[in-house]
DNA sequence: AAGTATTACAACCGCCCGTAC
DNA sequence: AGTACGGGCGGTTGTAATACT
């Protein structure tokens, strides 16, 4: 954003554009309109760009096919829209998002999901557009990243009304579509705060502590599916409660000082569980599905056993990933799901590449960001590299889906009780599981990588 | 230092949906 | 009911910046 050239200073423009002498003559890329006209597609040049805004000022918004009739541009209707609200119109603003932008996005982000209008009208002067580009970036870094997609202390606050009449074991997501949810008449976004978040601005603690990433990767892939499908909050939570029952049926109770997922979770209270619900029915897989602790930890009985999982068999009928609207994994800095990779890396370790190992290494900061994101990579990346020096022998661990391993020569059990998070949702109930349910695999490290175990291109480099 | 590969970002397009007529 | 239009969002592409060899 800061490096990238302001748009109307330079804007790109395909070099057969750049000749173009008149918008009219130009063709490239376009397509005959009703009146046999060729219609402009690609970047707009200047010339249209004050075409356009001479329009609206005559003419107002709106009406935009009415555009090419009155002004002869060759454009169509929505393209002048997309171009006046993206970029012409006034007070928008341009250039980096701002720290408090930054939060105020993931905040809303943590809301509304990928309402990316929706949030765009909490931001003055950016757009729909920007903001899905941000996140969608901010996304793929701290994927790589290895981090949460929200701060810890993220704090859902559902309002009384939101809680309205459905139990939490009753809701349906998986019969309505995620617009007919997000945007029915009763849906509500709940008040979800980041407690702190600003005070915390520079203390962030909720980066996964490294040495134990690979396991509760491990963990992700292994109990994983518990993580896998959290692409939305509502899912998250039955989920987590799912993954209590796991915990409650491999170990005959739940409450072997553990506390409540809702406990470390959110701050606040489990209200969350019933909005969410409505607001987030893109669960793959409706824990509603009544998946045994076991089937929920290897969805078709293939994806998680020998640790790849099959695309050709979704979850539930879709393994199309929608960006997280929450990410519960991340409340806690010290949970135990914190410390684990991301729901949306897990996913992401299933989906788009399973013999993905998981890199420790965080990405370095880009010095082309500035501000919340950065802060909250540096932060993560500081306290991983403390907490893993101590013991490094799990220095630079990587695992892969089909592997389940030990890792320079400690087994994954062992370093989930390293770990040894107080606060964890399975503590050593974790190890336990993958005691009960890992392969012991060989490999430590990412540079060690079998061959045979390589990540996938596009991943290796990402992992550079 | 130069060439190549990768990444981040901006911008556009296409599909879909809701609404108004 | 059918159509036109506006709007939302996911996906894709092109370019610049950066990292790597």
């Amino acid at each position: 954003m800061n490096g990238m050239p302001n748009e109307s200073d330079k804007r790109m423009v395909p070099k057969d554009e750049i000749d173009s002498t008149s918008i009219e003559e130009d063709s490239s890329g376009g397509s005959l309109n009703g009146g046999n006209q060729v219609l402009k597609k690609g970047p707009w040049t200047s010339a249209e760009d004050a075409i356009l805004i001479d329009y609206v000022k005559k003419h107002g918004e709106g009406n935009w096919n009415a555009v090419q009739k009155h002004t002869g541009l060759s454009r169509c209707g929505k393209s002048c829209r997309l171009r006046w609200a993206n970029h012409l119109r006034p007070n928008l603003k341009k250039g980096a998002f701002t720290p408090e932008e930054e939060q105020l996005i993931i905040e809303l982000h943590a809301k509304m999901g990928n309402k990316w209008a929706r949030m765009a009208a909490h931001l003055p002067g950016r757009t729909d557009n920007e903001i899905k580009n941000y996140w969608n970036t901010r996304i793929k870094r701290r994927q790589r990243a290895g981090l949460p997609l929200y701060p810890p202390n993220i704090n859902f606050q559902v309002s009384d009304e939101n809680q309205q009449s459905k139990n939490v074991n009753e809701y349906s997501y998986s019969d309505k579509q995620p617009n007919e949810l997000m945007q029915g008449s009763n849906f509500d976004i709940p008040d979800i705060t980041f407690e702190n978040f600003n005070a915390n601005y520079g203390s962030l603690s909720y980066a996964p502590p490294f040495p134990d990433i690979a396991a509760s990767n491990m963990l992700n892939q292994r109990i994983g599916s518990l993580h896998y499908p959290f692409t939305n909050p509502m899912s998250c939570v039955k989920r987590l409660r799912d993954s209590e029952n796991l915990i409650a049926d491999l170990h005959g109770t739940d409450s072997d000082g553990l506390p409540t997922y809702e406990h470390f979770l959110f701050k606040s209270s489990g209200k969350i569980k019933q909005t969410f619900g409505l607001g987030y029915p893109y669960d793959p897989a409706p824990c509603g599905e009544s998946l045994t602790p076991l089937e929920s930890a290897v969805p078709g009985s293939h994806a998680l056993l020998n640790g790849t999982f099959s695309a050709s068999s979704p979850i539930d009928g879709t393994v199309k990933l929608e960006l997280p609207s929450l990410q519960y994994t991340e409340t806690d800095g010290n949970s135990w799901l914190a410390c684990s990779s991301t729901p949306l890396e897990a996913a992401d370790t299933y989906i788009e590449s399973p013999a993905t190992p998981v890199s420790l290494q965080s990405e370095c900061i880009s010095p082309r960001n500035s501000g919340l994101l950065e802060a909250l990579l540096h932060e993560a990346q500081t306290l991983g590299s403390a907490k893993k020096k101590p013991s490094d022998k799990s220095s630079s661990s990587t695992i892969t889906p089909g592997n389940v391993a030990e890792c320079s020569g400690v087994s994954i059990s062992e370093k989930l009780d390293e770990c040894n998070d107080p606060i964890s949702p399975l503590g050593r109930s974790a190890s336990s599981v993958f005691n009960e349910y890992t392969p012991p695999i060989s490999g430590s490290s990412l540079d060690e990588f079998p061959h045979s175990m390589a990540p996938s291109s596009k991943y290796a480099s990402q992992l550079r």
